[in-house]
DNA sequence: ATCAATACTTGAAGAAGTTAAATATTCGCC
DNA sequence: GGCGAATATTTAACTTCTTCAAGTATTGAT
């Protein structure tokens, strides 16, 4: 997290980060609820909530539900102030930046892309400044709400430090991204992997909120996890962490770019699809769109590479539910736009493999529009605001 | 956890226990460093400290080593007084009981093992109690400075009830095996899963010792694996985790008594070997004894069978170092009396498959005293005096 | 002997939370 | 409309835990 000018954050005393990630994540509640949901005293929130509210984070609901049996003062529910603050996310690829702009509930206010064309350090600065410019002007509300910057891209990111230390497709090595694009906007800017910032969103806007531990799974041209143990994101000690697309599912399968074999990626990343899907057709110049349609179109060879793919993504899967058990596990990314042909494998071998009360675990799939991802990289930006 | 009567304990502001923790499992450290350590102020660490030397935990060592460049007044060293508390640690076998008495520092002070005849639940808090005697007479220390046991099994265990959900080799459903044990035999009980508890040994009082995260994986009958993670004991949101033996890894394999297809535990758990081994030789009353014999012997066919077995749980671990980047993993169990058949495979197929950075975690490969179990149950007791 | 350096202790002050009592609002009932 | 039970929120006094600032203790070097 770098610094801009900063605007006076909600971080206090524990109590305090405690009332105002809960309303955030969890919605409107009383106090005596937050109280009982926390483990404190209902004194001890109310002194939280007032700071908060007096800075205009959240404020009091009309009490219009009655919840209890019928007497009783009615509740004054705390509600987070979505519009009290704004965040711009970008989400950097190989060749272009998508960013959004989001509200405190990380609610999607505008959108804009940029192309890129050179992956030199200051070339992309100067889109991201221009990105952030782009969004400033689209955006219809206040502009000066805006203090904070989430940058996500995929590769080997230090967070706290702000720094890319290997970034692949960009071909970075240990590019303190964070405080560059700190001076360069003015804005405090934060930096992480693009999985674990999709993996924070949806911990805290989407299906993981209140999962203790919980688990986000992204198909597509690479195959990548992000995973929450006990409340907190898995980083991973050399910086590896979720890296399903290396899991070994298959002896006999093909060797793969990491240097292992039968690698989920290597039968179920979008380049692998391509190559079987050519192989299996004759079409050396065959894509992945072409092999979609195909087997949409009932092609029994290219079906079965598809099939073949879901079986692997599942067994994958069912080593994350097997190893760490979360509560629940969200399958997106843009190869599941062919959701169709995967869906139902995954979920057969995943059953299969899953050990006992594992197969249990909720799995939902679905596609991921792509500006989610720039949304990932807001939603990193508004933990920053929050957390200590 | 279950109480019987209790000595008063360590626990009390979350700095003592801090501070109690890390001298327990980090050595003797002055309290200056260990303010450093733990984020205190030195006063806090004194104010810390008092009521911990008073009742006897901790005391100070003579200041023998200077740290510094010279000057200053020398450290007065915090030590855990290890023999100021002892802890019995069982472990529930199908067939045999095996108990330790171990000391704070979770050494091993004296063993005893009874046989187990009969899975009914009082006959085996009946054998507990027995067992708690003979160790009490076997222990050449103060019996009174004992009020801690703490049991492991295999199964499905919930620790902080002391319930035994599941336990497939008694027979046991819903068991509350805390609270009879404790009624039993007066002491403070504990219950928790035998790998589980294997790894806060490993954690605490072993190689894992300051890792935020780290795996151990037993092989044997069974294939396991307990998870830390972000410093915590990783439990799974329906009691499975850590369940390497059902990872699939090879998708023509054999199929598993779990329903999966080429589980670790079908290629590489005991039983899987010893069917494979009379299946190569022609023998079908070859035991798991006489097949590592073979494999010794030079039997090719029979180090094949190793061979394939040290490969799939070399994939299997790459699994868990892929997903979740522990610091470092520790192999062991029954299985690795055979370490020399299966080291170089493990370690091969684990380089081969783990991702990129994932490959530096070092791997630690060693057979396992079956004492070594018992003490693990200990740990755990240890551990519940320790935190609140 | 004196000084600089480091370790430890002490007492006052501050932060954060709890308890208990007061206050606020509502419903059901007369 | 008034009363009492029920529930929510606030307030103030108090507790607990920690830090801060200032002192004490002990050593090596000069």
């Amino acid at each position: 997290m770098f610094p801009g000018r900063d605007t006076g954050a909600p971080a206090g005393p524990p109590a305090a980060t405690a009332v105002f990630t809960a309303v955030l994540t969890e919605g409107p509640a009383s106090r005596v609820a937050l109280a009982r949901r926390l483990g404190l005293s209902s004194a001890a929130v109310t002194k939280a909530a007032r700071p908060l509210i007096d800075l205009g984070y959240l404020h009091e609901l009309a009490a219009t539900e009655r919840t209890g049996p019928g007497a009783g003062r009615p509740a004054s529910p705390l509600a987070v102030r979505a519009e009290r603050e704004f965040f711009i996310g970008v989400k950097i690829t190989a060749d272009e930046l998508i960013g959004v702009v989001c509200d405190l509930r990380a609610q999607v206010r505008a959108t804009a892309r940029r192309p890129l064309n050179d992956p030199d350090v200051d070339a992309v600065l100067g889109e991201v400044g221009r990105l952030a410019d782009d969004l400033l002007n689209a955006f219809p509300g206040d502009r000066a709400r805006i203090s904070r910057l989430g940058l996500a891209l995929s590769g080997d990111i230090d967070r706290t430090t702000g720094l890319v230390r290997y970034s692949p497709f960009l071909h970075w090595r240990n590019v303190p991204l964070g405080p560059l694009a700190a001076r360069r906007t003015g804005l405090t800017v934060t930096v992480e992997n693009d999985v674990k910032a999709l993996t924070a969103a949806e911990h805290w806007f989407g299906e993981g909120v209140g999962a203790e531990s919980f688990a986000l799974v992204t198909v597509g041209t690479g195959i990548g996890c992000g995973l929450v143990v006990n409340g907190r994101l898995v980083s991973g000690s050399n910086g590896v962490a979720g890296e399903i697309g290396h899991i070994a599912v298959d002896a006999a399968g093909p060797d793969c770019h990491c240097g292992g074999r039968g690698c989920v990626e290597s039968i179920a990343g979008t380049d692998a699809i391509v190559w079987q899907a050519r192989d299996r057709t004759g079409r050396p110049d065959l894509t992945i769109d072409e092999a979609v349609a195909l087997a949409r179109g009932g092609h029994e060879q290219v079906r079965a590479v598809f099939t073949r793919a879901g079986n692997a993504i599942g067994c994958g899967i069912a080593a994350v539910a097997n190893l760490v058990g979360p509560t629940r596990i969200v399958v997106s990314g843009e190869g599941l736009a062919a959701y169709d042909l995967f869906d139902s494998h995954i979920r057969t071998s995943f059953e299969r493999q899953a050990f006992g009360a594992a197969a249990r675990c909720p799995l939902s799939i679905r596609p991921l529009p792509f500006e989610e991802w720039a949304r990932g990289a807001a939603a990193v930006s508004i933990q920053s605001l929050v957390l200590p």
